[in-house]
DNA sequence: GCATGATCATGC
DNA sequence: GCATGATCATGC
Protein backbone atom coordinates (compact mmCIF):
# COMPACT_ATOMS: atom_id res chain seq x y z
CA UNK A 1 0.00 0.00 0.00
CA UNK A 2 1.22 3.54 -1.29
CA UNK A 3 1.15 6.03 1.82
CA UNK A 4 1.10 9.78 0.51
CA UNK A 5 2.20 12.91 3.48
CA UNK A 6 0.68 15.27 1.18
CA UNK A 7 -2.30 16.10 -1.17
CA UNK A 8 0.36 16.87 -3.85
CA UNK A 9 2.70 13.42 -3.73
CA UNK A 10 -0.63 11.82 -4.01
CA UNK A 11 -2.51 14.06 -7.07
CA UNK A 12 1.62 13.79 -8.78
CA UNK A 13 1.61 10.11 -8.62
CA UNK A 14 -2.02 9.68 -9.86
CA UNK A 15 -1.05 11.78 -12.78
CA UNK A 16 1.23 9.08 -13.71
CA UNK A 17 -1.77 6.83 -14.77
CA UNK A 18 -2.94 9.59 -17.26
CA UNK A 19 -2.55 7.91 -20.81
CA UNK A 20 -2.81 4.28 -19.39
CA UNK A 21 -5.24 1.67 -19.96
CA UNK A 22 -6.62 -0.54 -17.02
CA UNK A 23 -4.81 -3.72 -18.99
CA UNK A 24 -1.61 -1.39 -17.89
CA UNK A 25 -1.93 -0.78 -14.73
CA UNK A 26 -4.20 -4.24 -13.88
CA UNK A 27 -1.56 -6.78 -11.77
CA UNK A 28 -3.48 -9.96 -11.84
CA UNK A 29 -5.29 -10.60 -14.26
CA UNK A 30 -8.78 -11.31 -14.71
CA UNK A 31 -12.41 -10.41 -16.18
CA UNK A 32 -13.74 -7.20 -14.87
CA UNK A 33 -17.26 -6.52 -13.52
CA UNK A 34 -19.40 -3.46 -12.81
CA UNK A 35 -17.22 -1.34 -10.74
CA UNK A 36 -14.41 -3.43 -11.27
CA UNK A 37 -12.14 -0.70 -13.31
CA UNK A 38 -12.21 1.35 -9.60
CA UNK A 39 -10.85 -1.97 -8.14
CA UNK A 40 -7.87 -1.66 -10.55
CA UNK A 41 -7.23 1.68 -9.51
CA UNK A 42 -7.63 1.09 -6.14
CA UNK A 43 -5.87 -2.25 -5.78
CA UNK A 44 -3.05 -2.24 -8.32
CA UNK A 45 -2.33 1.56 -9.19
CA UNK A 46 -2.71 2.11 -4.93
CA UNK A 47 -2.54 -1.13 -3.54
CA UNK A 48 -5.17 -1.11 -1.18
CA UNK A 49 -7.92 -3.20 -0.36
CA UNK A 50 -11.03 -1.81 -1.12
CA UNK A 51 -13.39 -0.35 1.58
CA UNK A 52 -16.72 0.71 1.90
CA UNK A 53 -17.16 2.87 5.17
CA UNK A 54 -17.85 5.93 6.38
CA UNK A 55 -14.12 7.61 6.16
CA UNK A 56 -12.42 8.78 2.41
CA UNK A 57 -10.70 6.69 0.81
CA UNK A 58 -7.39 9.00 1.90
CA UNK A 59 -8.18 9.05 5.08
CA UNK A 60 -5.33 11.39 6.65
CA UNK A 61 -5.67 13.50 3.14
CA UNK A 62 -9.71 13.66 3.61
CA UNK A 63 -9.65 12.65 -0.26
CA UNK A 64 -12.15 10.41 -1.76
CA UNK A 65 -11.06 8.44 -4.99
CA UNK A 66 -13.59 8.02 -7.62
CA UNK A 67 -12.87 6.47 -11.11
CA UNK A 68 -15.53 7.68 -13.82
CA UNK A 69 -16.28 7.50 -17.39
CA UNK A 70 -16.50 10.25 -19.97
CA UNK A 71 -17.51 10.31 -23.72
CA UNK A 72 -16.99 11.68 -26.92
CA UNK A 73 -19.94 12.88 -28.96
CA UNK A 74 -20.69 12.77 -32.39
CA UNK A 75 -19.71 16.72 -32.61
CA UNK A 76 -16.54 16.35 -30.98
CA UNK A 77 -17.31 17.58 -27.73
CA UNK A 78 -16.58 15.45 -24.12
CA UNK A 79 -19.67 14.43 -22.10
CA UNK A 80 -19.67 12.35 -18.64
CA UNK A 81 -21.20 9.18 -19.57
CA UNK A 82 -23.40 9.23 -16.38
CA UNK A 83 -23.83 10.84 -13.02
CA UNK A 84 -20.67 10.64 -9.86
CA UNK A 85 -22.26 8.14 -7.58
CA UNK A 86 -21.05 9.18 -4.11
CA UNK A 87 -22.39 7.73 -0.75
CA UNK A 88 -25.70 6.02 0.22
CA UNK A 89 -27.73 8.19 2.16
CA UNK A 90 -28.62 6.60 5.45
CA UNK A 91 -32.25 8.10 5.62
CA UNK A 92 -32.00 7.50 9.63
CA UNK A 93 -29.34 9.94 10.47
CA UNK A 94 -28.37 12.30 7.60
CA UNK A 95 -31.40 14.75 8.21
CA UNK A 96 -29.95 14.78 11.76
CA UNK A 97 -27.04 17.22 10.66
CA UNK A 98 -26.22 19.81 9.67
CA UNK A 99 -24.29 20.44 6.14
CA UNK A 100 -21.11 20.55 7.32
CA UNK A 101 -21.18 17.02 9.55
CA UNK A 102 -23.10 15.67 7.18
CA UNK A 103 -21.93 12.64 5.18
CA UNK A 104 -22.13 13.99 2.34
CA UNK A 105 -19.29 16.69 3.28
CA UNK A 106 -17.70 14.42 5.78
CA UNK A 107 -16.92 11.95 2.46
CA UNK A 108 -16.86 14.19 -0.45
CA UNK A 109 -15.16 17.72 0.38
CA UNK A 110 -12.44 16.52 -1.80
CA UNK A 111 -12.69 14.16 -4.93
CA UNK A 112 -9.70 13.09 -6.66
CA UNK A 113 -10.93 11.80 -10.11
CA UNK A 114 -10.00 9.20 -12.59
CA UNK A 115 -11.49 10.24 -15.82
CA UNK A 116 -11.81 7.56 -18.93
CA UNK A 117 -12.94 7.87 -22.18
CA UNK A 118 -15.34 4.86 -22.62
CA UNK A 119 -15.98 3.25 -25.67
CA UNK A 120 -18.93 1.37 -27.11
CA UNK A 121 -17.86 -2.43 -28.10
CA UNK A 122 -14.64 -2.26 -26.04
CA UNK A 123 -13.41 -4.25 -23.84
CA UNK A 124 -13.35 -2.18 -20.45
CA UNK A 125 -9.73 -3.36 -19.53
CA UNK A 126 -8.79 -0.99 -23.03
CA UNK A 127 -10.40 2.20 -21.87
CA UNK A 128 -7.55 5.04 -20.98
CA UNK A 129 -7.43 7.04 -18.43
CA UNK A 130 -7.39 10.39 -19.93
CA UNK A 131 -7.18 12.75 -17.27
CA UNK A 132 -6.78 12.61 -13.34
CA UNK A 133 -8.02 15.80 -11.29
CA UNK A 134 -8.33 16.96 -7.87
CA UNK A 135 -11.62 18.43 -7.45
CA UNK A 136 -12.88 20.53 -4.95
CA UNK A 137 -15.95 22.75 -4.80
CA UNK A 138 -16.06 26.51 -6.04
CA UNK A 139 -17.60 29.00 -3.53
CA UNK A 140 -20.89 29.07 -5.99
CA UNK A 141 -21.04 25.96 -6.48
CA UNK A 142 -20.94 24.80 -2.66
CA UNK A 143 -23.89 27.72 -2.08
CA UNK A 144 -26.37 25.91 -4.50
CA UNK A 145 -25.49 22.35 -3.48
CA UNK A 146 -25.86 22.89 0.18
CA UNK A 147 -28.95 24.00 -0.97
CA UNK A 148 -29.68 20.74 -2.89
CA UNK A 149 -28.83 19.13 0.50
CA UNK A 150 -30.99 20.70 2.56
CA UNK A 151 -34.24 19.83 -0.27
CA UNK A 152 -32.84 16.26 0.29
CA UNK A 153 -32.64 16.21 3.99
CA UNK A 154 -36.05 18.13 4.30
CA UNK A 155 -37.95 15.62 2.14
CA UNK A 156 -36.22 13.04 4.73
CA UNK A 157 -37.11 14.92 7.67
CA UNK A 158 -40.94 15.16 6.40
CA UNK A 159 -41.28 11.07 5.80
CA UNK A 160 -41.05 11.70 2.16
CA UNK A 161 -37.64 9.87 1.05
CA UNK A 162 -39.60 7.84 -1.12
CA UNK A 163 -40.49 10.71 -2.92
CA UNK A 164 -37.25 11.53 -3.46
CA UNK A 165 -36.31 12.37 -7.13
CA UNK A 166 -32.65 13.34 -8.69
CA UNK A 167 -35.09 16.63 -10.43
CA UNK A 168 -35.66 17.99 -7.34
CA UNK A 169 -32.21 19.65 -7.19
CA UNK A 170 -29.60 21.41 -9.23
CA UNK A 171 -26.26 20.15 -8.88
CA UNK A 172 -26.10 17.72 -5.94
CA UNK A 173 -28.98 14.89 -6.56
CA UNK A 174 -30.15 11.90 -5.28
CA UNK A 175 -29.83 8.94 -7.26
CA UNK A 176 -31.04 5.02 -6.70
CA UNK A 177 -28.69 2.48 -5.72
CA UNK A 178 -28.73 -0.86 -5.20
CA UNK A 179 -28.31 -4.39 -6.18
CA UNK A 180 -31.66 -4.30 -7.76
CA UNK A 181 -34.86 -1.56 -7.58
CA UNK A 182 -35.79 -3.19 -4.65
CA UNK A 183 -33.32 -2.48 -2.20
CA UNK A 184 -35.35 -0.50 0.71
CA UNK A 185 -34.27 1.09 3.50
CA UNK A 186 -36.18 2.45 6.33
CA UNK A 187 -36.96 6.12 7.03
CA UNK A 188 -37.71 8.80 10.21
CA UNK A 189 -41.40 9.80 10.15
CA UNK A 190 -43.35 7.44 7.53
CA UNK A 191 -43.53 3.90 7.69
CA UNK A 192 -42.99 3.42 4.01
CA UNK A 193 -40.19 1.95 3.01
CA UNK A 194 -37.67 3.95 0.67
CA UNK A 195 -35.67 3.28 -2.05
CA UNK A 196 -31.68 3.31 -1.01
CA UNK A 197 -30.18 6.13 -3.00
CA UNK A 198 -26.95 7.64 -2.88
CA UNK A 199 -25.87 11.29 -3.17
CA UNK A 200 -24.59 12.44 -7.06
CA UNK A 201 -23.69 14.73 -8.77
CA UNK A 202 -25.53 15.05 -11.44
CA UNK A 203 -23.90 14.21 -15.08
CA UNK A 204 -24.61 17.74 -16.23
CA UNK A 205 -22.48 18.40 -13.59
CA UNK A 206 -19.85 16.43 -14.46
CA UNK A 207 -20.21 17.47 -18.28
CA UNK A 208 -19.46 21.16 -17.32
CA UNK A 209 -16.82 20.51 -15.39
CA UNK A 210 -15.32 17.99 -18.01
CA UNK A 211 -15.70 21.01 -20.46
CA UNK A 212 -14.22 23.23 -18.24
CA UNK A 213 -10.85 20.64 -17.69
CA UNK A 214 -10.74 21.18 -21.47
CA UNK A 215 -11.52 24.73 -21.86
CA UNK A 216 -11.85 26.85 -18.72
CA UNK A 217 -13.37 30.07 -20.18
CA UNK A 218 -16.38 28.22 -22.24
CA UNK A 219 -18.78 28.97 -19.31
CA UNK A 220 -20.05 31.94 -18.19
CA UNK A 221 -21.91 32.32 -14.82
CA UNK A 222 -24.91 34.85 -14.41
CA UNK A 223 -25.71 34.12 -10.39
CA UNK A 224 -23.52 35.71 -7.77
CA UNK A 225 -22.23 34.87 -4.84
CA UNK A 226 -23.96 37.61 -2.85
CA UNK A 227 -27.26 36.30 -4.62
CA UNK A 228 -27.01 32.22 -3.95
CA UNK A 229 -26.05 33.29 -0.04
CA UNK A 230 -29.46 34.36 0.11
CA UNK A 231 -31.50 32.88 -2.97
CA UNK A 232 -32.13 29.39 -4.78
CA UNK A 233 -31.17 28.84 -8.24
CA UNK A 234 -34.86 28.83 -8.95
CA UNK A 235 -35.41 31.56 -7.47
CA UNK A 236 -32.27 33.95 -8.76
CA UNK A 237 -33.65 32.63 -12.42
CA UNK A 238 -37.46 33.77 -11.49
CA UNK A 239 -36.45 37.02 -9.96
CA UNK A 240 -34.81 38.07 -12.91
CA UNK A 241 -37.83 37.58 -14.98
CA UNK A 242 -40.40 38.77 -12.64
CA UNK A 243 -40.17 42.55 -13.66
CA UNK A 244 -40.73 41.52 -17.70
CA UNK A 245 -44.09 40.25 -17.13
CA UNK A 246 -47.18 41.84 -19.11
CA UNK A 247 -44.36 43.71 -21.25
CA UNK A 248 -44.54 43.00 -25.08
CA UNK A 249 -41.54 41.48 -26.50
CA UNK A 250 -40.64 44.57 -28.59
CA UNK A 251 -40.50 46.00 -25.18
CA UNK A 252 -38.49 44.00 -23.51
CA UNK A 253 -36.09 44.00 -26.29
CA UNK A 254 -35.38 47.58 -25.90
CA UNK A 255 -35.57 48.04 -22.11
CA UNK A 256 -32.87 45.51 -22.37
CA UNK A 257 -30.74 46.62 -25.27
CA UNK A 258 -31.35 42.97 -27.02
CA UNK A 259 -31.31 42.81 -30.80
CA UNK A 260 -34.14 40.24 -31.62
CA UNK A 261 -33.27 38.28 -35.11
CA UNK A 262 -35.22 35.89 -36.50
CA UNK A 263 -37.75 33.29 -34.51
CA UNK A 264 -35.84 30.65 -33.85
CA UNK A 265 -32.97 32.18 -32.11
CA UNK A 266 -35.08 34.71 -30.27
CA UNK A 267 -35.49 33.11 -26.73
CA UNK A 268 -32.36 32.68 -26.24
CA UNK A 269 -31.55 35.94 -27.42
CA UNK A 270 -33.64 36.91 -24.90
CA UNK A 271 -32.98 34.79 -22.17
CA UNK A 272 -29.38 35.84 -22.03
CA UNK A 273 -30.00 39.48 -22.41
CA UNK A 274 -32.22 39.40 -19.28
CA UNK A 275 -29.43 37.84 -17.44
CA UNK A 276 -26.90 40.18 -18.46
CA UNK A 277 -24.79 38.24 -20.29
CA UNK A 278 -26.12 39.27 -23.94
CA UNK A 279 -25.23 36.82 -27.10
CA UNK A 280 -23.64 33.63 -24.70
CA UNK A 281 -25.32 30.63 -25.58
CA UNK A 282 -27.79 29.07 -23.62
CA UNK A 283 -25.84 26.29 -22.92
CA UNK A 284 -22.90 28.11 -22.16
CA UNK A 285 -24.33 29.83 -19.40
CA UNK A 286 -23.11 27.64 -16.39
CA UNK A 287 -25.90 27.40 -13.74
CA UNK A 288 -27.58 25.88 -16.87
CA UNK A 289 -25.52 23.28 -18.22
CA UNK A 290 -24.59 22.06 -14.53
CA UNK A 291 -27.88 22.27 -13.55
CA UNK A 292 -29.18 20.66 -16.75
CA UNK A 293 -31.53 23.53 -17.55
CA UNK A 294 -33.37 23.18 -21.15
CA UNK A 295 -35.82 25.83 -22.23
CA UNK A 296 -38.87 25.86 -24.33
CA UNK A 297 -40.77 28.24 -25.40
CA UNK A 298 -45.01 28.11 -25.26
CA UNK A 299 -47.22 30.78 -26.73
CA UNK A 300 -50.88 31.00 -25.48
CA UNK A 301 -53.44 31.80 -27.17
CA UNK A 302 -55.99 34.33 -25.91
CA UNK A 303 -58.55 31.75 -24.39
CA UNK A 304 -55.47 30.04 -22.69
CA UNK A 305 -54.98 27.34 -24.92
CA UNK A 306 -51.49 26.10 -27.11
CA UNK A 307 -51.87 25.73 -30.59
CA UNK A 308 -49.11 22.79 -30.89
CA UNK A 309 -47.82 19.82 -29.19
CA UNK A 310 -44.42 20.62 -28.05
CA UNK A 311 -41.70 18.19 -29.77
CA UNK A 312 -38.58 17.15 -28.50
CA UNK A 313 -35.59 15.17 -30.60
CA UNK A 314 -36.29 12.84 -33.07
CA UNK A 315 -37.05 8.97 -32.24
CA UNK A 316 -34.30 6.84 -32.88
CA UNK A 317 -36.35 3.85 -33.06
CA UNK A 318 -33.52 0.80 -32.99
CA UNK A 319 -32.93 2.39 -29.85
CA UNK A 320 -36.54 2.09 -29.18
CA UNK A 321 -36.36 -1.57 -30.06
CA UNK A 322 -33.33 -2.82 -28.37
CA UNK A 323 -33.40 -0.33 -25.20
CA UNK A 324 -35.68 -1.04 -22.04
CA UNK A 325 -36.85 1.84 -20.99
CA UNK A 326 -35.13 2.94 -17.71
CA UNK A 327 -31.68 2.43 -20.42
CA UNK A 328 -32.99 4.54 -23.25
CA UNK A 329 -32.45 7.96 -23.44
CA UNK A 330 -36.22 9.04 -23.54
CA UNK A 331 -35.90 8.40 -19.52
CA UNK A 332 -32.76 9.75 -19.20
CA UNK A 333 -33.77 13.36 -20.49
CA UNK A 334 -36.95 13.27 -18.29
CA UNK A 335 -35.72 12.26 -15.24
CA UNK A 336 -32.36 14.35 -15.57
CA UNK A 337 -33.55 17.59 -17.22
CA UNK A 338 -35.42 20.64 -15.72
CA UNK A 339 -37.16 22.42 -18.39
CA UNK A 340 -37.56 25.77 -18.12
CA UNK A 341 -40.78 27.40 -19.95
CA UNK A 342 -40.51 30.62 -21.19
CA UNK A 343 -44.45 31.59 -21.60
CA UNK A 344 -45.72 34.24 -23.65
CA UNK A 345 -49.13 35.21 -24.02
CA UNK A 346 -51.50 36.93 -26.67
CA UNK A 347 -53.28 40.17 -25.61
CA UNK A 348 -56.49 41.40 -27.52
CA UNK A 349 -54.93 42.74 -30.36
CA UNK A 350 -52.55 39.38 -30.41
CA UNK A 351 -49.53 40.69 -29.49
CA UNK A 352 -47.36 38.59 -27.40
CA UNK A 353 -46.22 39.85 -24.16
CA UNK A 354 -43.93 37.71 -20.98
CA UNK A 355 -46.09 35.99 -19.19
CA UNK A 356 -44.54 33.82 -17.08
CA UNK A 357 -41.31 31.57 -16.03
CA UNK A 358 -42.12 27.91 -15.37
CA UNK A 359 -39.42 25.03 -14.19
CA UNK A 360 -40.31 22.14 -14.80
CA UNK A 361 -39.23 18.22 -13.85
CA UNK A 362 -41.26 15.53 -15.35
CA UNK A 363 -42.54 13.63 -11.67
CA UNK A 364 -41.03 10.71 -11.29
CA UNK A 365 -44.31 9.10 -10.51
CA UNK A 366 -45.61 10.28 -14.63
CA UNK A 367 -41.97 8.87 -15.50
CA UNK A 368 -42.57 5.72 -13.57
CA UNK A 369 -46.31 5.20 -15.17
CA UNK A 370 -47.67 6.70 -18.20
CA UNK A 371 -44.12 7.32 -19.53
CA UNK A 372 -42.85 4.08 -18.94
CA UNK A 373 -45.96 2.24 -20.47
CA UNK A 374 -46.31 4.56 -23.45
CA UNK A 375 -42.40 3.31 -24.50
CA UNK A 376 -43.17 -0.41 -23.78
CA UNK A 377 -46.34 -0.07 -25.67
CA UNK A 378 -44.51 1.32 -28.16
CA UNK A 379 -41.53 -1.23 -28.35
CA UNK A 380 -44.20 -4.02 -28.30
CA UNK A 381 -45.43 -2.26 -31.64
CA UNK A 382 -42.43 -1.89 -33.31
CA UNK A 383 -41.72 -6.03 -32.09
CA UNK A 384 -44.88 -6.64 -33.65
CA UNK A 385 -44.63 -4.47 -36.66
CA UNK A 386 -45.63 -1.42 -37.57
CA UNK A 387 -48.86 -0.99 -40.15
CA UNK A 388 -47.80 1.99 -42.54
CA UNK A 389 -50.65 2.69 -44.73
CA UNK A 390 -51.07 5.30 -47.28
CA UNK A 391 -54.51 8.08 -47.50
CA UNK A 392 -55.43 10.79 -48.83
CA UNK A 393 -52.52 13.00 -46.99
CA UNK A 394 -49.67 11.19 -46.13
CA UNK A 395 -49.50 7.96 -44.22
CA UNK A 396 -51.02 6.32 -41.44
CA UNK A 397 -49.19 4.52 -38.70
CA UNK A 398 -50.37 2.50 -35.60
CA UNK A 399 -47.45 4.33 -33.38
CA UNK A 400 -49.34 5.97 -29.81
CA UNK A 401 -51.09 9.30 -31.42
CA UNK A 402 -52.57 12.13 -29.47
CA UNK A 403 -55.47 10.50 -27.72
CA UNK A 404 -53.44 7.35 -26.28
CA UNK A 405 -52.43 8.84 -23.18
CA UNK A 406 -53.56 12.48 -22.92
CA UNK A 407 -50.02 12.71 -22.43
CA UNK A 408 -47.35 12.77 -25.03
CA UNK A 409 -47.56 10.70 -28.06
CA UNK A 410 -45.37 10.17 -31.92
CA UNK A 411 -45.94 12.45 -34.65
CA UNK A 412 -43.77 13.04 -37.66
CA UNK A 413 -41.10 15.69 -37.98
CA UNK A 414 -39.23 15.96 -41.30
CA UNK A 415 -37.99 18.17 -43.98
CA UNK A 416 -40.42 16.92 -46.69
CA UNK A 417 -41.35 13.87 -47.89
CA UNK A 418 -38.43 12.20 -48.62
CA UNK A 419 -36.84 12.32 -44.98
CA UNK A 420 -37.63 9.18 -44.03
CA UNK A 421 -35.81 6.29 -41.44
CA UNK A 422 -36.42 2.56 -41.91
CA UNK A 423 -37.91 0.53 -39.12
CA UNK A 424 -36.51 -2.12 -37.26
CA UNK A 425 -39.58 -4.39 -38.92
CA UNK A 426 -38.46 -3.04 -42.69
CA UNK A 427 -41.25 -0.81 -43.24
CA UNK A 428 -39.82 2.82 -44.05
CA UNK A 429 -41.46 5.98 -42.23
CA UNK A 430 -41.30 9.62 -42.57
CA UNK A 431 -39.27 10.84 -39.28
CA UNK A 432 -40.58 10.88 -36.24
CA UNK A 433 -40.64 12.46 -32.86
CA UNK A 434 -41.88 12.35 -29.30
CA UNK A 435 -44.24 15.15 -28.42
CA UNK A 436 -45.76 15.99 -25.36
CA UNK A 437 -49.81 16.82 -25.84
CA UNK A 438 -50.59 20.62 -25.35
CA UNK A 439 -53.19 19.93 -22.99
CA UNK A 440 -50.80 18.25 -20.61
CA UNK A 441 -49.23 21.21 -21.16
CA UNK A 442 -51.39 24.64 -20.29
CA UNK A 443 -52.59 22.07 -17.25
CA UNK A 444 -48.93 21.72 -16.03
CA UNK A 445 -48.32 25.39 -16.08
CA UNK A 446 -51.47 26.69 -14.60
CA UNK A 447 -49.99 24.50 -12.01
CA UNK A 448 -47.24 25.81 -11.69
CA UNK A 449 -48.38 28.98 -11.82
C1' DG B 1 -62.43 23.44 -35.79
C1' DC B 2 -59.36 20.27 -34.59
C1' DA B 3 -56.30 16.30 -35.10
C1' DT B 4 -52.70 14.75 -37.40
C1' DG B 5 -49.59 14.28 -41.09
C1' DA B 6 -46.38 17.35 -43.15
C1' DT B 7 -43.01 20.72 -43.77
C1' DC B 8 -40.48 25.21 -43.05
C1' DA B 9 -36.38 27.80 -41.43
C1' DT B 10 -32.34 27.97 -39.22
C1' DG B 11 -28.04 26.74 -37.16
C1' DC B 12 -24.36 23.71 -36.53
C1' DG C 1 -26.55 17.25 -44.51
C1' DC C 2 -29.23 16.92 -40.81
C1' DA C 3 -31.42 17.80 -36.29
C1' DT C 4 -34.47 20.74 -34.16
C1' DG C 5 -37.67 24.47 -32.83
C1' DA C 6 -41.60 25.94 -34.82
C1' DT C 7 -45.59 26.11 -37.54
C1' DC C 8 -48.55 24.95 -41.57
C1' DA C 9 -52.60 22.87 -43.73
C1' DT C 10 -55.68 19.19 -45.22
C1' DG C 11 -59.45 16.23 -44.44
C1' DC C 12 -62.61 14.35 -41.35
Amino acid sequence: MKKFETTEALVNYSATAEQKTFRELCKNKRTVHKGGLGHIIEESFFGYTINSNKEADFKELGIELKVTPIKLNKNGSLSAKERLVLNIINYMEEYQQTFYTSSFWQKNEKLLLFFYLWQDKTDSLDFTITKTYLHTFSEEDLLIIQNDWKIITTKIKNGEAHLLSEGDTSYLGAATKGANASTLREQPNSPILAKQRAYSLKASYMTALVRTLVDPSQLTKFTTKDQLKRLSLPEILQNKFKPLQGMKLEDIATTYDIKLSNAKSRVPQLVSGVLGIKGTKLENIEEFAKANYRFKTIRLEQNGSIKEHMSFPQIDFNEWYHTPFEDSSLFEMFEATTWVFVIFAKDESEQLYFKDLVLWHMPKQLIDTTLRDFYDTTQQILHSGVSVTPTKRGNRNNLPNAKFNGVCHIRPKARDGKDTVTLPCGATITKQSFWLNKEFIVNLINKNH
